[in-house]
DNA sequence: AGAGCAGTTGCACATTCGTTCAGGAGGTGC
DNA sequence: GCACCTCCTGAACGAATGTGCAACTGCTCT
């Protein structure tokens, strides 16, 4: 590791080449003769300034409105969207790529020191944290909201990962929360829930400040992470489909209609409730594709988001009245 | 002039190429292909999205503090400083040009809706004026803070000229003050002043949410415009060093130790006082070149800053401890 | 002291970007 | 209806930018 004064040079040239880039309209040429350096360490020193959060670029919609779309999808749901532009004919794991770096360096507007962080796991969320920009923030938690064990792994490894990078984009706490995603036993759970490690956890989960989930899909073509891992066998899945339930956030599961009740698995599972998770101020969901409509149809009709970052076409699809939105409902669907 | 459509409609297109570029990390050329157009299109687009400021740049120092000079300056005289980096060796006029433009860039950071933004007139405010970026904000009023008329021009050309451009990039109506910068007589002043028309320019300037001002600096080497183009004659100039004057904040002067009562001038000035200045919320300064030095520790003495813009050499000079500076002090100073 | 290693530097090259220019679309005035 | 005029578009060129690579620097460990 580099001594500390050498990373805090690092830190000033980065800003004053940042400074006479952005600011100045000078070239990287002349920000080199100046700093008496090579064009190719001033390229550098760009992409670390970017990197780590000295400069800030957003995109700012005119008039606090975005498009057509986001307006919409304010207007009927009431949740601040980002649609992220893209072509009808990517590949899913494009579009998944996409959406999530969008969300990546979008969610530092949301970040802000003393803050309590939670972070689902699952496919989605780790890709965001590939694309994360540095904040420079204070005294801030990241908290794992659910576990990530399952039958042949304890899922930390993984897990730990994702909250790795979002601690070292926020100088945040790492909170780990090394429990399986689901239970076998709900009493296996509650007997947990009691011990005073794992209150310690639920405390600080109940004081968060922001949420940033990806939602669960499973009986969507083409199943979630969650659901080839390992978490969940046939038997729960016939649980799941005869409490009617349509997606997840952080494995606790709802209905199209935005129900949680008596939906069995939930007893089992280490989210946190739907009733805890909309006391957070603020909510981010990041979902792309359209095999994933019904379960944001039923997460917002929950009201577990309060800002949601999606692409286009799922965009376009949500904001269409196809009235309830089933299993069913794919197919009802007019056009493409 | 083209139709409003096609005028949303471009920003529209803007806004999600300015999406792709800086939030997705796509080439111009692979944004080029999606929206069904050429590179060079999707170029300007992304000038525009720019220039419009849908795009927001802003360079943000760790921690909320700046570099060394900047927290030094902070500590020294309780304003927040942005240092513009430079080469010392640079011209002057390359020197106020690369300040203004930073402080065009940083100063959409300061507006917001419903402001009453004041604009001094002046070359320094002049060359701001030719780089803001633009925002979307509501209501704001953009007044001049003082008159531009001289004995060979109303100025009002010039002045309305700067004016114009700040109105458009905030979308401000324009309050202009077609009163010559000095009066001859103090009493012709004082009638206007109780003139109606008057009296709701000045009642408008009370409610100042922001000011923007450059720095005269009467007895520097180059003497900056006000001071060349007929406002002020010899007379002007002797009453000035006799009570002291080191500079000025729109056309209104201040000693070295920040006092301006029982300056002749000033009471045939059309700027606002300093007293009154001081109760805007926000008071934006901008300066460059070390022939400001002293009329820059006047303003600091005078309280008249809460938010400065300078270039590096002279932000090094104001917080070197040379003791209480006056006309002498130019001659004082060890090295160019 | 010297080998080893991580990190940094500048060069060279390939890619990407901005701008000029000629052509075309659409709208206006006579 | 036709000429004019302005604005917009895309091709082409040169400038600006990002990156693989080899050399180098400063530090650590033996």
């Amino acid at each position: 590791m580099p001594q500390t004064s050498s990373e805090a040079l690092k830190a000033a040239s980065a800003l004053k080449a940042a400074k006479m880039y952005y600011l100045q309209d000078l070239t990287m040429g002349a920000i080199a003769t100046e700093l008496r350096t090579s064009r190719s360490s001033v390229s550098r020193l760009l992409s670390f300034a970017r990197e780590s959060g000295l400069v800030d670029i957003r995109i700012t919609s005119p008039f606090d409105r975005g498009s057509a779309l986001e307006q919409d999808i304010h207007s009927r749901f009431g949740v601040t969207a980002h649609v992220v532009p893209m072509p009808e004919s990517i590949s899913d794991i494009d579009r998944l790529e996409r959406v999530a770096m969008t969300a990546g360096r979008i969610l530092g507007g949301f970040v802000d020191s003393n803050m309590i962080i939670g972070v689902a796991w699952g496919s989605t969320v780790g890709a965001i944290s590939r694309h994360l920009v540095a904040k420079p923030v204070h005294n801030t938690v990241v908290v794992q909201l659910n576990g990530a064990g399952n039958t042949q792994t304890t899922g930390i490894d993984y897990a730990s990962e994702i909250l790795q990078r979002f601690s070292s984009a926020y100088s945040a706490q790492i909170q780990q929360f090394p429990v399986p995603a689901f239970f076998d036993d709900p009493r296996t759970k509650e007997g947990l829930w009691r011990e005073r490690s794992t209150k310690r956890l639920l405390d600080i989960q109940a004081r968060l400040d922001l949420a940033i989930f990806g939602l669960g899909s499973p009986f969507a073509e083409i199943p979630s992470q969650v659901y080839i891992g390992g978490y969940l066998d046939a038997e729960d899945y016939r649980s799941l489909s005869e409490d009617g339930a349509v997606g997840d956030v952080a494995t606790v599961f709802y209905r199209p209609d935005g129900t949680s009740s008596d939906i069995a698995l939930n007893s089992r599972a280490s989210g946190p409730s739907l009733d805890r998770l909309r006391k957070v101020a603020r909510r981010v969901c990041v979902v792309s594709g359209v095999q994933k409509l019904a379960s944001l149809r039923g997460a917002l009709a929950a009201g577990l988001i309060t800002d949601l970052v999606l692409d286009e076409s799922l965009a376009s699809r949500v904001v269409e009245p196809d009235g309830r939105v089933s299993e069913s409902a794919q197919s009802d669907r007019t056009v493409a």
